[in-house]
DNA sequence: AGACGGTTGCAAATAATTCGCATTTGTATT
DNA sequence: AATACAAATGCGAATTATTTGCAACCGTCT
């Protein structure tokens, strides 16, 4: 997770120009142990002198370039993660809002058996699966 | 999808108090061919006299007793939806934001294997599941 | 080194959501 | 049917979140 490997990212994405802001960004997700909030992402990286729009404008071009994920938790804001980990998901806490990665989605088998019922949709591109649980400290 | 239903609806939840806004909130969703944003509901409803401030409150408390979900597409908004169908979930195109509903989603297995391996959780309440693709229509 | 285009910071605008409080409404009780 | 109480609503304003315009800046390519 050096700063080669998040040049080469940009590079890949079609996202050319190289700039702190966006190396800042790339850092603060490669380095967390959650999905991060705009809002979250926004607030750290003031402290570094990058302004919230940039943040902003940054995870939209990020989630064009899909070198970013957006996760979903059914709360009122969206959770960014850098994708860079295949395709796994997530288990939330609906205590505490820990999240614990895993992997194993098995929906080939459905994505199949769907693409074929629905008369509807040409092809299936992506897909999310998130799990809500209580975590074993907040059962206590 | 009468009155009667709704009530029994609200009954059910917890929320005692019948009103007419609820029931304008109810019927909308129970109408509607997709799930529907906050925004969306807010303005139609505010047609009929229902403040937005009112809309939110509901949506909120509807939430808090089970009787909506709460939809996620990886946008910058959420899609509530009554849930009055069992399991079920939905696939979106990518495009025009079409919206078809699918079952099937047998997760079972998958959630007893993840609560045998996955040291930090207790117990799994719930999921989501989502698809994304292209419709035929787009495709073109 | 220089030019070009894309990116950023700043401030302000817009959009989304929430809040306080007086008033109204629904429900349960009489 | 009237009354009392608690809860919900409407309104306006406040707060929060997100986006935009534009000048200045910075990175890339030559």
């Amino acid at each position: 997770m050096n700063n080669k490997y998040f040049v080469k990212l940009l590079y890949q994405a079609g996202l050319g120009i190289v700039t702190k802001q966006r190396l800042e960004v790339l850092s603060f997700l490669a380095n967390a142990d959650q999905p991060k909030s705009a809002k979250e992402i926004a607030k750290i990286l003031s402290k570094k002198g990058v302004d919230q729009a940039t943040v902003y404008r940054i995870l939209a071009r990020f989630k064009e370039g899909c070198i970013i994920n957006q996760i979903d938790f059914q709360e009122d804001q969206s959770y960014f993660e850098l994708k860079d980990r295949g395709d796994h998901h997530h288990i939330i806490c609906q205590e505490c809002k820990k999240v614990e990665d895993f992997k194993g989605c098995n929906y080939d088998n459905l994505v199949n058996s769907i693409s074929k019922n629905k008369t509807g949709f040409a092809k299936i591109t992506g897909h999310s699966f998130e799990l809500f649980g209580i975590c074993k400290s907040c059962l206590k």
